[in-house]
DNA sequence: TATGGTTGTCTATATCAATAGACATTTAAA
DNA sequence: TTTAAATGTCTATTGATATAGACAACCATA
């Protein structure tokens, strides 16, 4: 975990830059031998900075639920967490998870007609202002939420798909009783920014914390577009895979 | 840019959170009309803080080189960027950004023989021990730098891809003297961190700035593989674009 | 049960971050 | 030339961040 020193009068508070640090070591599994992040005078040494500090960045990492300080014995690793997540032209939610967590889970936070903008158009391949049923979806394993994302369908041919949805918890199911028995990656984008309020609530992360937004588009077997999505992924829970 | 509000009391200041948020929205061109920044009493009313808030957020952007004040007009863009950036099978560092900008150069920082550890032996292919040439590599667009590399690659076929890299900057051109025609991506795995001393060093980020990180496998037309990169991008300048 | 190592709590102090207000300076336009 | 609008500079105050030190409370084990 050491080398790289932490940088200070940056905006960004030590106990903060430290705490991402630790959460990053703890994932990588650095700590795995003892199962226990190292003392607090220890840390405080390594990062040179005073015992307080490190504490409040303990603190923030209990509070996540990460960790859970013992007085008299040490600080217990609670929860360690970067899923795989494939992209590639099968990719879906759940298949490419499945087998690294007992559970997963999608669901429906919101579902509303509206009418495509230019963009949306542009992606869909259809006029600006058809009609499109927007979805907003909260994916999970084994209960905790891993990505939110909005999806677009167009609303002719998937015009029901909330209802479906919500039964099956599946957009591969969905789309299946809607007459696409398969579908395919076109295209993902992929960016990382800061999180933003709803990440903050719905992903349950803290403040500073980074996602990674996909925007994807996925058409079926006859090349039509069906489905653009934008989704954000809680960065340090997951690991995109491109696979060629 | 209005919508969610910033966060208090979250290890992060408010001035760093508008800053990356100012910055978010001019590469999103959300100013392209006018190109300037809105007033500084007009920042401080939408984020809801003090006008000097909005100050120490627009002078860190002027230390970017991103905006540029000028007393009595109002603050300039200087600047905005986010190369597209595209992962497939030809994956390659200056063909895909080639059409976005004037210059393209990959600067080698530094180059050592190693030998393999067990985990580049398991993505090479080879036995544990087995001579390896490790190149540091830094990517430049138009002479802002855009990424750094590590890469490693079998000694007993590449042993001298340094000086032939160094002579071309292109990876590409020293295979081809190599005895290597072609190459493809195998696997590209993403992932995103905050920015450690070398980012801010190498790619002059400012403390707190996000970096995209690939691990790729390279192999020849016979499967073999033949190289193994580690590079880190500077998120607010790039995008990837997966295409399938 | 005694001891060393660990986390928990308290006080005190210095610096950074943020707010508040006032006024100067510069630019562009009326 | 005047005026409005914008950035630049200054002082003062409050709360968050970080350091420093001391000691209590708890746990495992010798």
């Amino acid at each position: 975990m050491a080398g790289q020193k932490i940088q200070r009068q940056t905006g960004v508070a030590l106990w903060r830059q430290i705490a991402d640090r630790i959460r990053t070591s703890i994932n990588h599994g650095d700590f795995d031998e003892t199962g226990m992040v190292p003392p607090e005078t220890t840390l405080a040494l390594q990062f040179g900075v005073n015992r307080h500090t490190i504490r409040s960045a303990l603190a923030a990492l209990a509070q996540e639920g990460i960790v859970r300080a013992v007085q008299g014995r040490g600080t217990l690793i609670e929860r360690k967490e970067r899923l795989s997540f494939p992209i590639s032209k099968r990719t879906r939610f759940s298949q490419g998870i499945g087998d690294q967590v007992r559970e997963t889970r999608s669901v429906l936070l919101a579902s509303v007609e509206e009418a495509a903008n230019a963009e949306l158009a542009r992606q869909l391949k259809l006029e600006t202002g058809t009609p499109l049923i927007r979805l907003e979806t909260l994916g999970q394993a084994d209960h905790r939420p891993v990505s939110r994302a909005t999806s677009w369908f167009p609303a002719d041919r998937f015009g029901n798909i909330a209802e479906i949805y919500q039964a099956t918890g599946s957009i591969t199911k969905a789309f299946k009783e809607l007459g696409v028995p398969d579908y395919v990656r076109v295209v993902t984008e992929i960016t990382a920014t800061h999180a933003d309020d709803g990440d903050l609530t719905d992903l349950q992360l803290s403040p500073g914390a980074i996602v990674l937004i996909t925007q994807a588009l996925n058409s079926d077997l006859d090349n039509v577009p069906v489905q653009y999505s934008i989704s954000r992924f809680a960065a340090d829970r997951v690991r995109f895979t491109v696979e060629n």
